[in-house]
DNA sequence: CACTACACATGCACG
DNA sequence: ATGTGTAGTG
């Protein structure tokens, strides 16, 4: 570092461009975060108030860090700067002020899965052919249109009038998707003066971080709420811009330029991470690429060891290679566990590494994948709390009316969705008109008590339960007994240990709850606004307090912004990098594949290694994979290939004596 | 009407 | 390998 601060003078000039529009094109490993938090710190320090100031980053766990960076800067200090993701920021904008659009505050936020059931009920509905819709294909179709990047094309007529039904759906059920979280704050915004002039004054020094990723929508909102005040600040780098997928469109580097003409530019182009030898791997990578601002990275640190590549015949070689090299490295580097990446491309590619890891013990997190929020039993219990905090959330409803069975069969049910789509209702007060109406024979009572009934005044009585402050992990536990959950699960599982694991998922998610309701940092704890956050956390947002001591597997994407001393991208095969089903697509996306190529390699600090197999399973098969195209365009002399498997004995014990061997002959 | 079993299709990335 | 839809059974 050159200068006192510990900051080069690009960065040092990027802390101090506070006023007006600012440009960072920041590669990567370039200290970004530290001139983020840096320059936050400066705006405070020069008597800007903290509360004005919003940064925007991409992920919670970024956030979360980012605030806490700043903290400790300002111990004490009470008024902290907004910081958040785009969504999250959206939540909250709407939580104040989505009243003005016609919604009620306690609004559910339905996340893909919620969608595609909102999605498929709707269908149900109107009487479309299930089978014959993509749901997933839908799913993101309803997105793109949703959010302007797509126009109707024509032909779909009964696609039109889905997401027609769809959307008067969300409506009817108080509920908005994810991407409403972006565009109703931007109709409000747009729409609604005085929540603009609102939110105008309160925020009048915007940042944005990985600007790369963010979406055109996401744009526009970035735009509403800093044409005011023009003190604009977005940082990125467009050589990894990996999110073209879900909207995300570097080309906003471009309307950012044309929207605040007197913006200023600052390229940070020194690289901190990575020796040499694996910068000019990933210089030579993304050199390969056309659509660039054009940026050299550079560093100043030692040579490094040359990259390696292993080509195993399978997946299991793969990973007993992956596991010696950690052993050796381990113990020959001092290093510990949390110091190794394992980056893949797709999630399924992990199985065989976290089998590998477990029949080794080595500790490992994955993220990535199906976050604990999303397992069946947690959104049972969640899907509880959102029916008592929201009753007109049917997706929620529907999954809960008989769960455990309670006699809200399917006959029932099918005269509750009559009832609603007659009265244009919800189904939950559908289920009140029935009860009041005494109709015993449309509600599936058997004797006297009604379960429709019976249902509601469960409902009814845990939502006053839950009023009391303090006691929600409490009540949860309650509820969770007196529904005999536990008995549902063994009923439904005739493995009682999976049972069992379910079980303490679910109990895990009561010291979830918990946990939130005793967070100093949390001002008025309620279960809606724990229900937010949860819909909120992203894959990797549990467990990472405690990924000490653990490798990191992750999927390419989720390893962003993240850095490792050693560094082993798997899989690095035809149809896998780039993949298959991206190339399909669109023809563009190889650049996009190799800028998430270029990711991986630049997440490494010390050492990196690539690996292939020469067999894969696929949906079961072995089928012959192909090493990726992208080796080819490594310099032979950057690459050592790594033939054989020096007969690597699996057993730790063996291991281990080799290890300790080597460290005595050293 | 509810539950079980079997067949079937399907697997890129994320808030 | 997993989830979902459906047909068939109690």
């Amino acid at each position: 570092m050159e200068n006192p601060s510990g900051l080069n003078d690009r960065q040092m000039e990027a802390v101090h461009a506070v006023e007006g529009p600012l440009l960072i094109l920041a590669g990567a490993g370039s200290g970004k975060t530290t001139v983020i938090t840096r320059r936050i710190s400066h705006m405070i320090s020069s008597g800007i108030p903290a509360p004005s100031i919003l940064a925007v980053t991409f992920t919670n766990k970024a956030a979360r860090e980012m605030l806490q960076r700043v903290k400790t800067m300002f111990p004490g200090k009470v008024p902290m700067p907004h910081i958040s993701t785009f969504h999250s920021f959206g939540a909250q904008m709407l939580r104040e002020s989505i009243e003005s659009i016609g919604f009620r505050k306690n609004f559910t936020i339905y996340d893909s899965q919620d969608q595609i059931s909102l999605i498929k009920e709707t269908a149900r509905e109107i009487g479309l052919k299930l089978e014959a819709l993509d749901l997933d294909g839908t799913a993101q179709l309803f997105s793109a249109v949703e959010t302007g990047r797509t126009p109707w094309t024509g032909q779909e007529k009964h696609i039109r009038e889905l997401f027609d039904e769809y959307r008067k759906n969300l409506q009817i059920y108080n509920a908005v998707d994810f991407d409403d979280l972006i565009m109703l704050p931007i109709r409000i915004l747009s729409e609604v003066e005085e929540v603009r002039e609102l939110y105008r004054s309160r925020f009048h020094y915007l940042m944005v971080d990985e600007f790369q990723d963010t979406s055109e929508a996401q744009y526009r909102l970035l735009k509403l709420l800093g044409e005011g005040c023009g003190n604009v600040c977005v940082v990125g780098d467009d050589d990894q811009s990996i999110y073209s997928w879900r909207g995300a469109n570097y080309e906003n580097i471009l309307r950012f330029e044309k929207d605040f003409p007197a913006f200023k530019e600052i390229k940070l182009e020194q690289n901190y991470r990575s020796t040499k030898q694996i910068l000019r791997v990933a210089n030579r990578i993304i050199a390969n690429n056309s659509n660039r601002k054009g940026k050299e990275l550079w560093t100043g640190a030692q040579e490094g060891e040359p990259i390696e590549l292993y080509m195993a015949e399978s997946e299991r070689k793969e990973a007993e290679f992956i596991v010696s090299k950690i052993r050796v490295l381990k113990i020959r580097h001092s290093l510990q566990f949390h110091d190794f990446g394992v980056l893949l491309r797709a999630n399924h590619l992990t199985r065989a590494i976290e089998e590998e890891f477990l029949k080794e013990n080595i500790p490992y997190q994955v993220s990535g994948g199906m976050s604990f929020f999303e397992r069946k039993e947690v959104r049972d219990i969640l899907s509880y709390l959102r029916v008592i905090v929201n009753p007109d959330d049917d997706v929620s409803l529907l999954r809960i009316a008989n769960t455990p069975r309670r006699g809200i069969g399917k006959k029932v049910i099918e005269n509750l969705v009559a009832l609603s789509a007659q009265k244009e209702c919800s189904l939950y007060s559908a289920m009140t008109v029935l009860r009041d109406s005494g109709q015993k024979e449309l509600d599936g009572s058997h004797s006297s008590q009604s379960p429709v009934a019976e249902f509601l005044s469960l409902m009814d009585d845990y939502r006053e339960k839950l009023q009391t402050p303090g006691k929600a992990a409490e009540t949860v536990k309650a509820l969770v007994d007196e529904i005999d959950y536990w008995g549902h699960l063994v009923q439904e599982h005739k493995d009682q240990d999976l049972a069992r694991i379910k079980l303490s998922n679910v109990e895990s998610l009561m010291g979830s709850v918990e946990d939130y309701e005793k967070n100093p940092d949390v001002v008025h704890p309620s279960i809606q606004d724990y229900l937010t956050r949860v819909s909120l956390a992203s894959r990797d947002d549990i467990g990472d307090k405690d990924a000490q001591g653990r490798v990191n597997l992750s999927t390419i994407h989720a390893a962003k912004g993240l850095e490792f001393p050693v560094v082993f991208i798997a899989g690095v095969e035809k149809d896998i990098i780039p993949h298959g089903k991206a190339l399909e697509e669109r023809d563009t996306n190889v650049e996009e594949e190799r800028r998430l190529f270029y990711v991986a390699v630049t997440r490494a600090k010390q050492k990196l290694f690539l690996s292939t197999c020469a067999t894969r399973r696929f949906r079961g098969k072995p089928v012959t994979a192909y090493p990726s195209p992208f080796l080819e365009e490594i310099p032979k002399e950057s690459l050592v290939v790594i033939e054989e498997e020096e007969e690597a004995d699996t057993s730790q014990s063996a291991d281990f004596l080799t290890e300790m061997r080597k460290r005595f002959l050293e």
